[in-house]
DNA sequence: TCAATATTTCATGAATAGGTGAAATGTGGA
DNA sequence: TCCACATTTCACCTATTCATGAAATATTGA
């Protein structure tokens, strides 16, 4: 669990999910990840390794290239063990995290 | 939000809002919270500045002890972050949250 | 087979995280 | 005031993370 979390905790790996979640199971190709994050070929494979390996996405080569898709269970499942496990369903936790509005303090 | 999720991807700090969470106001001495996860005073409060500072735990001194507590309105906004934000409150993601018998891919 | 495209692997180096223990600080009681 | 307790600060060291660019691999089409 904590992999996920680590993997998550990173802008870069952040915004791959934000890009590749409204995709659902059609995913995007790498290159396209890169052109759209703006980071280099070799620094965006770093980062889809760490998501990969952390459950939070996975790959699926077509023709020459390889298409990277959310895995929406893994994804569910640690926002589920911060909600329950974590913070053991805290009614306040909970009411918060329904609202959309929230910024940093 | 990139620092709360960072400080929350690591053992002892995540523990350490374990802890908290279920003492609501009350919080929890550092002391207590030291030997509770058995790590040093010193690398207790390396742990508990990254939490601070990402301003998921609130202290207050009374008499010779620091109290801490969790900020449950943070808390509950990091984990709205990435329901809303990050997934978009993408049906199958959030579906998965709410499910308490998770593990790990 | 050759060349072009798409991605990964690898080596390198800088920056940061985090553990340890000694010293410093703040607080209360004798 | 002096001492004990509770916590923080500091210096030090090691391991890890992450960015970079060159080389390697896989795939397709000419």
């Amino acid at each position: 669990m904590l992999t996920a979390l680590s993997a998550m905790a990173h802008e870069t790996r952040l915004e791959i999910v934000r890009l590749l979640v409204p995709c659902k199971g059609d995913g995007l190709p790498a290159g396209v990840l890169a052109d759209r994050l703006g980071v280099s070929p070799s620094g965006l494979t770093f980062h889809l390794n760490a998501l990969e390996q952390a459950g939070l996405v996975s790959s699926q080569r077509k023709g020459r290239q390889v298409i990277y898709s959310t895995r929406t269970d893994t994804l569910g499942g640690v926002i589920g063990y911060l909600l329950n496990d974590c913070c053991g369903r805290d009614p306040e936790v909970c009411a918060k995290s329904e609202m959309t509005d929230f910024v940093l303090p």
